[in-house]
DNA sequence: CATGAAAAAATTGTATACAAAAATCCTTTA
DNA sequence: TAAAGGATTTTTGTATACAATTTTTTCATG
């Protein structure tokens, strides 16, 4: 499947390559993707507009950037948001959606088990995904797929750092507790617990953060906190 | 203030110029703002990322048009946005922000009582966007505003449409009920008034739509329902 | 008169050129 | 050595050119 030029871009932020405050200078993406700077710039006009990139003026693109301030308030909305989808995927999933979701939950224990980040990234997109399309509405979705592509740039970070024994465990237990929720139809515990999960992810995140703006304070600011 | 390119476009599609379905040819834009194609190009591509234009390989970009199912979905989660800015922005609001909506209100008893269409529509988005900035979270302003744009190009025709007279006065009414539950503080009662609100919005929004659907049936489709 | 195919015109997608601005480097001076 | 200033290089923003594709028009045919 030829990926699309603005996914390849984004990819490149996504999977880390590109960090939050890095520059993205036109001519080096067309060389590396082969081609010419104008749909390069298209694209990264498209990133912008969906706030994964920051466009200054006669001034590089940069991967946009949160301060503490701005990831506290981005994760609150992120709560609320991923909590109207669980609880209407509470109510509105479909008997082929719960079998999914079990499936998930039951990968989801092997890889907490083993430990294997890249699946559990790979895993929390597949779970809140299914949620997404479980609510039913596609403005719902479009508003929470929006919003979590913001703030992934910094949620990625944590399990992708070499030398960070990230905790799986939490994060899947709270999966299933989640998952036990919405195929009980009970939407509002969905709903509180997937507002705990978020929260949760934010202190985690915080943590993380922490502990490695401890680890690099002598070495040079690379933006990401603006 | 020399608004951007991308402004003056999304300004075509947000007052009625442009309805739904329409075309953006790249050249008629260019010559009538001046420009290239290029930068038109740059700008309609941000405008599809936004969700307002729709953009289809090799074909003109047309304004984005949703069928019933799409316009219910959207409105439904709307209601669920705004109502957490609003029941937010109960608990957040500080002095000027309380003054500046009482101030409001009383504008818009008089717009009501004038039956002024096009001051009604401004007042609609200072209101919000009041609320917007009170919950006091930048993501949630964003996902709000983001979510109202998409829509706009819809509860936009029942203002500007001639030979119809909009009811000024629920609206008004409701805008009321809700800032007294601002002020008081009560966020549950914001939330819950904020979405009978957009669900009293998209009701006249389809009674609008079947009026002049039964009005227009022998003319030419112009895309409203996809 | 409607239908369908072929030709003509219009439109998009991409590369390239160049001016304007920003970033970098290099030299001079205290 | 550090700072300042100016020259050089890099980078962005926009226009333009042209190929590929779509849309419209024209015209022949049943």
């Amino acid at each position: 499947m030829p990926h699309t030029l603005r996914q390849q871009i984004a990819d490149l932020v996504l999977n880390g390559e590109l960090k939050p405050g890095d520059r993205l200078d036109e001519q080096s993406l067309a060389d590396r993707f082969g081609v010419s700077r104008t749909p390069i710039r298209e694209a990264v006009r498209q990133l912008a507009a969906s706030g994964l990139i920051e466009i200054r003026p006669r001034r590089s693109a940069v991967v946009r950037s949160f301060d503490r301030t701005e990831l506290n308030e981005a994760f609150e909305a992120m709560g609320e948001i991923e909590a109207l989808c669980a609880s209407r995927a509470a109510v509105r999933f479909n008997e082929a959606e719960r079998l999914r979701l079990r499936a998930l939950i039951a990968t989801s224990e092997d890889i907490s088990a083993r430990a294997d980040r890249s699946a559990a990234l790979e895993m929390d997109f597949e779970f809140h995904g299914l949620l997404h399309d479980g609510a039913r509405n596609w403005m719902l979705k479009a508003v929470a797929e929006e919003t979590r592509l913001k703030i992934t740039p910094y949620s990625t970070a944590l399990y992708i750092m070499e030398d960070y024994d990230a905790d799986l465990g939490t994060p899947h237990r709270q999966h299933r507790a989640i998952a036990d929720a919405v195929l009980a139809g009970d939407a509002d515990l969905a709903g509180s617990l997937m507002r705990e999960h978020i929260a949760q992810a934010l202190i985690s995140l915080q943590a993380f953060f922490d502990k490695t703006a401890a680890r690099g304070t002598a070495r040079k600011q690379k933006g990401k906190a603006r």
